[in-house]
RNA sequence: GCGUCCGUAGCUCAUCUGGAUAGAGCAUCGGCCUUCUAAGCCGAGGGUAGCAGGUUCGAGUCCUGCCGGACGCGCCA
């Protein structure tokens, strides 16, 4: 490491020389720093928590503690000044030269100064895992988009991420469905008019589901054809295989027009686990975890209740034989620990799972299917609601379809650019009102983190002003402008932050490590999008106080301003990158 | 009934896990384009953080009790 620079995130870095400075000054070992942002411009960039703290353990005046403290904090060169403010709080104020040496030196550095996590893990991410018996709509693309950031943002910090697209592929309803296309295929000429139906998942789910309700004898043959298929039998697989393809190429088509990395290498569906779960079931039984009840094998545990104070029992296998879904992610969680060694697994998955999810990963303790030091992460987020607060459905009863929220964001942002720009072709038109329509509908649920519910607004998620993706996009958009128009640019100029709106600019720009630091923790990318979108409205307002290719500006000013834009733009790009949406040139 | 999650500005949401005077965006109002992209910038108004207690130097954040909402609770996934 050179001296001065340092690959650690300014929080770590400060963290550690203010525990330093209070174990000297007599506090107890591993007394917390609690090293914050400032909350306010005139306590500094950095604010240290943990003196208070600290000083009550020892029955000690915290301001004493503090002043102590500061004798034996060494920040030479790192701060401009250190304060006590406050009860005990130490204020730290990073110099200029050092935050420019940090700036110039991440500006050469090609991972933006991200040091890889160590040590480094191997992290199942299972998302997305649509039901393949309908057509994905606006309730999916929480988890697909979710766990596309961290899958990117996982992978960016060195970790070994094993994306596992859990699709439903198997259960009762196939049957149905089954049941209602061969019934089809019997009364067609060719496998066009099959393919047509099939066109619109939606509507074909309804009409097997109609059948299945309300058509005389039709709910018999389903569930025979359930038992065919989980016996085997030769056509009635060919069927199934024949639906679950057309399913999954309407799934690569939302993932494509999404944007995200999942591919059919990722795919590891229910049905890929059914050879395992009567062994599951086995070994469940050796370790003593079986109670029949009712001719059905479950398993009780005492932290489960559920009516009237009785265990609430997991059901593994059904009085019929059948296997259940909890099964097959007791099996899932067995592979992804026997056969992908994950350290870590995080479930992106609907809230109204936790306690089924907690029951199956409780169980796979137990059984010792996966070891206790494996980290098991359910990642929860709430359901879609519609205007109204209840569970989201359009006015006729149904979803949105994921696909027409696209279209008609696509079609917006086309019209917009059309009208902020219209000297460039239809063509980039085009491409920017898809990189930009696409980037506003993942952003505008990305930026939340609400594990509560949340509503659903068509013109929130269609908004391309304030805190959205094409504000990011915009920001960025200016920055290459600018280059286009500089000509040549020295970039090993020094960069020498003298206004305020310099050194806010690249503090925020020093802090992109704590932000993705955050989303590695915690899965939540909202917080990877509220730096973003400080650090854009940073530089928007740095662009504003400090112009850069006018006439007056100084040489030596204009160069080290382009530094910063430069930094900038490298830092939105990366960020956009890791949320999953694109930075054009120009917009 | 039991359990989980939640309640913050008119609306949609932040608040980095207990820190200082709770912040943004939308909407409203007022300024800023003959000069680097106005999808922008600057400013104003708007709050008893559901209610009531408690814990402590300090609570939107932790604990208890109410009120309100969503979800889950034996053979669907």
């Amino acid at each position: 490491m050179k001296l001065g620079i340092t690959r650690m995130n300014i929080r770590q870095l400060l963290e550690t020389r203010v525990e330093q400075a209070m174990e000297t000054a007599g506090a107890a070992k591993g007394s917390p720093a609690v090293i914050k942002p400032s909350g306010r411009p005139e306590f500094g960039d950095y604010q240290a928590n943990g003196i208070m703290g600290a000083a009550k353990k020892l029955k000690m005046n915290p301001r004493q503690l503090a002043t102590s403290v500061l004798e034996h904090l060494d920040l030479d060169g790192i701060a401009a000044t250190v304060e006590i403010a406050g009860p005990g709080f130490i204020n730290i104020h990073l110099s200029d030269e050092w935050l420019s040496t940090q700036a110039e030196h991440t500006l050469k550095d090609k991972s933006l100064n991200i040091e890889s996590s160590t040590p480094s893990q191997t992290i199942v991410i299972d998302y997305s895992g649509p039901n393949l018996a309908k057509e994905m709509h606006v309730g999916h693309l929480r988890s697909t988009i979710i766990g596309d950031v961290v899958t990117r943002t996982l992978k960016f910090l060195g970790h070994n991420v094993i994306p596992q697209n859990h699709v439903g592929d198997w259960g009762t309803q196939f049957g149905m469905l089954l049941a209602h296309m061969k019934s089809l295929m019997d009364n067609m000429d060719s496998n066009d008019e099959l393919s047509m139906q099939l066109a619109d998942l939606e509507s074909f789910y309804r009409d097997a589901k109609n059948r299945f309700d309300n058509e005389e004898g039709f709910a018999d043959i389903a569930r025979d054809y359930v038992v065919k298929l989980q016996s085997g039998d030769a056509e009635c697989y060919a069927l199934w295989q024949q639906f679950v393809e057309v399913s999954l190429s309407h799934c690569d088509a939302v993932y494509e027009r999404l944007g995200v990395l999942l591919t059919r290498d990722d795919l590891m569906p229910e049905s890929a686990y059914n050879d395992d779960l009567p062994q599951v079931v086995e070994d469940l039984k050796q370790a003593g975890l079986i109670t029949e009840n009712d001719g059905a094998q479950c398993v009780f545990l005492e932290e489960f209740k559920g009516r009237d104070d009785t265990l609430l029992p997991a059901i593994v296998q059904k009085s019929d034989g059948g296997y259940l879904y909890a099964t097959s992610d007791l099996a899932a969680l067995r592979y992804r620990h026997n056969t992908l060694h994950a350290d870590r697994m995080l479930y992106f998955v609907d809230a109204r799972q936790s306690t089924h999810l907690a029951q199956v990963y409780a169980i796979s303790k137990k059984a010792g299917f996966v070891p206790e030091s494996t980290s098991l992460e359910h990642m929860a987020f709430g359901t879609m609601m519609g205007q109204n607060g209840k569970p989201f459905a359009t006015r006729t009863g149904g979803t949105v379809k994921l696909v027409d929220l696209l279209e008609e964001a696509e079609q917006r942002a086309f019209d917009l650019v059309s009208e902020k720009n219209p000297d460039l072709g239809e063509a980039a038109r085009r491409e920017i009102a898809k990189l930009v329509g696409v980037g506003a509908v993942k952003y505008a649920d990305l930026s939340k983190n609400r594990t509560s519910d949340y509503i659903f607004n068509w013109e929130t998620m269609l908004s391309f002003e304030g805190n959205t993706a094409p504000y990011l996009q915009y920001a960025h958009a200016r920055i290459r402008s600018i280059f286009a128009k500089a000509g040549d640019v020295d970039t090993s100029a020094d960069i020498a932050i003298k206004a305020p709106s310099e050194h806010q600019l690249a503090l925020t720009l020093m802090r992109f490590s704590e932000a993705l630091e955050i989303v590695e923790k915690d899965g939540t990318p909202n917080t990877l999008c509220n730096y973003l979108f400080e650090l854009a409205g940073n530089f928007m307002t740095f662009y504003e106080a400090c112009p850069i290719l006018k006439d007056d500006v100084p040489v030596e000013d204009r160069s080290s301003r382009l530094q910063l834009a430069q930094l900038t733009a490298n830092t939105l790009k990366t960020g956009l990158g890791l949320l999953g949406i694109e930075a054009p040139e120009r917009m």
